[in-house]
RNA sequence: GGGGCAUUCGUCUAGCGGCCAAGGACACCGCCCUCUCAAGGCGGAGAUCACCGGUUCGAAUCCGGUAUGCCCUACCA
């Protein structure tokens, strides 16, 4: 089979599905899956990013086969500071390990220098003398002319006497691919199936830059060839740049790899991700206490499935589960609101203890700066199970559980203080002005009975207050509604009594006073 | 402008010729539980499977075309 229209021939048939074995038969073949993910520093890993890192990752692990981590630092000017490290971490966290590297291009530049070189002397490339304002002005007079932008192959056909004259100027030329002017490149992608390419609507790239730095297509098939890469599973976008990369392939006389083009992960508009659509870089999510099982487990639903309805999978079980037949081939968006629902779930299936450990540094740092430090891991604990019962991520523990360690009283409106007892008031037909005084009695009246209370637990103070309710004449709608806003300044909390038995004797007494001072004489 | 890829509920998806008057999940709505909020349980609404033709006894599923979207079209990756 001629894939590349061009001379060089195939040998492994897993090109061609119709005569081989799906999945299994890539380590029957006897050859070890080798995978790699080559993310550039050119900023903060995004979930897209990750995603394409866990699948590789996956891909590897169901297989037995090698994950390699390879660094595609080719771009000086857009590297940015601190993205290699953020790269590392985050594959850590999300326990992705890698069995070889991390590998840089930029300590391998002389490989590249010599493959560049030695495309020239076959033929394959030639040296290119345009100065990037004849290539702008280039450019522009295309896109007028609605013509397809594209070098022009000026610098195709120089003549020695015309390379020596401009090498002589001083110019230093890049090193630009020989694209045969006729013929197809197709292939058989993994996911998207056959794809086909004419070679005239493809322009002779740049291989080797001025800065004598390679292109990524350059340093890429240099690199996947030299590890030894079987398999290339990247990203969508990636899937029009695959005949360059064939070509490239053949003349080398290398037999490239199987490729896999994963569906994108699309912004709520559909374009491609990025930061302009929100929170996206992982180091984000991290931060914002993201639980890692979360984000692997979310991340591998997007744009891959089991079934019809498993959707909660450990690591474990996607490397058991992982593969490529059941990626699916359309972008996906992503959907924040799905992720704290999985994050929530996560949180749930912790221990009591795990929870508190993993947010005890949230709280230490979000907690105002009234409240003394360190925290305090047992008090934390009693309240953990409520809290962990209502989180989506840790970042939002504090705002469950602030009102339980503030010193000095919580701070609220009158309005919601007394809300319910307006209604009750309303409701049992009387002067709605009544609520005020009604509210005062009340929370006198349950500041006595906890002085009074022998037992502090919630049992027996649920007992004492529902009886002090029936007392006043109140529902237990209203009359613990009232002391719920009084002793934890919102009208939504864990329930009362469990509340009121960890806050203890002395806030819940501060708080309710508080609370009579607020109402209206 | 050229090229490539894609198109099932708002979103993630199941579906690979009859089991689909399309299933699950998030979000949404209602009910139950209940001192509120959660969690949980139950139920509901939500997709003429982009459109038009064709193949077939039969199509979301196969084949054309159209439309729309996305990606690429850099001395970026």
């Amino acid at each position: 089979m001629n894939l590349s229209g061009w001379g060089w021939e195939r040998t492994n048939s897993l090109h061609n599905p119709q005569v081989c074995p799906p999945w299994g038969g890539v380590i029957e073949w006897g050859n070890m899956v080798r995978v790699r993910f080559a993310p550039s520093p050119t900023g903060f890993p995004h979930i897209g990013n990750l995603r394409t890192a866990l699948f590789n990752w996956l891909f590897a692990r169901h297989h037995g086969g090698v994950f390699i981590l390879r660094i595609e630092d080719t771009d000086v000017a857009r590297k940015v500071e601190g993205a290699e490290e953020a790269i590392l971490s985050s594959l850590r966290w999300l326990g992705l390990d890698w069995d070889e590297g991390p590998f840089f291009q930029s300590e391998r530049l002389p490989l590249y220098q010599q493959a560049a070189k030695e495309l020239v002397e076959k033929g394959h490339a030639y040296h290119c003398f345009c100065s990037t304002e004849r290539l702008d002005e280039m450019r522009r007079e295309q896109v007028r002319r609605k013509l397809p932008p594209g070098y022009d192959r000026l610098c195709r056909n120089l003549s020695a006497a015309q390379r020596e004259e401009s090498l002589a100027k001083g110019i230093t030329p890049v090193v630009r691919f020989r694209i045969p002017l006729e013929g197809q490149t197709r292939f058989n992608d993994l996911v998207k199936g056959p794809v086909t390419f004419n070679n005239r609507t493809l322009d002779d790239f740049i291989l080797l830059k001025a800065d004598g730095f390679p292109t990524y297509h350059l340093a890429n098939i240099v690199d996947d060839h030299d590890m030894g890469i079987t398999h290339v599973l990247r990203a969508d976008e990636w899937l029009s740049s695959t005949p360059r990369h064939l070509l490239l392939y053949g003349a080398f006389g290398y037999q490239p790899p199987e490729f896999v083009h994963l569906p994108m992960i699309l912004g709520e508009d559909r374009s491609k991700l990025s930061k302009r659509h929100g929170a996206v870089s992982v180091t984000e999510f991290r931060e914002q206490g993201y639980l890692p099982q979360a984000m692997t487990n979310f991340m591998a639903l997007l744009g891959w499935s089991l079934d019809d309805r498993t959707e909660m999978f450990t690591l474990e079980e996607l490397v058991s589960h992982f593969s490529i037949e059941r990626l699916s081939r359309t972008g996906a968006v992503f959907n924040l609101e799905k992720l704290q629902w999985m994050n929530g779930v996560y949180l749930r299936q912790l221990s009591v203890e795990e929870f508190v450990d993993l947010a005890l540094p949230y709280l230490e740092r979000n907690l105002p700066p009234s409240v003394p430090r360190p925290i305090d891991r047992g008090y934390l604990l009693r309240m953990a199970p409520f809290l962990q019962e209502r989180a989506r991520t840790l970042e939002g523990v504090t705002e469950l559980a602030d009102f339980f360690f503030l010193l000095t009283g919580v701070d609220y409106e009158t309005g919601p203080l007394l809300g319910g007892m307006q209604k009750e008031v309303r409701k049992q037909g009387k002067d709605p002005a009544g609520a005020a005084p009604l509210a005062r009695g009340a929370l006198e009246a349950s500041a006595t009975a906890i002085e009074r209370a022998a037992d502090f637990e919630p049992e027996a103070l649920e007992a004492t207050f529902r009886s002090l309710g029936e007392g006043l004449g109140l529902g237990a709608g209203a009359f613990f509604g009232l002391l719920r806003v009084a002793l934890t300044g919102r009208t939504a909390s864990p329930p009362l009594f469990h509340t009121m038995s960890i806050l203890g004797r002395d806030k819940c007494l501060a708080r309710l006073a508080a609370a009579q001072q607020k109402l209206p004489a």
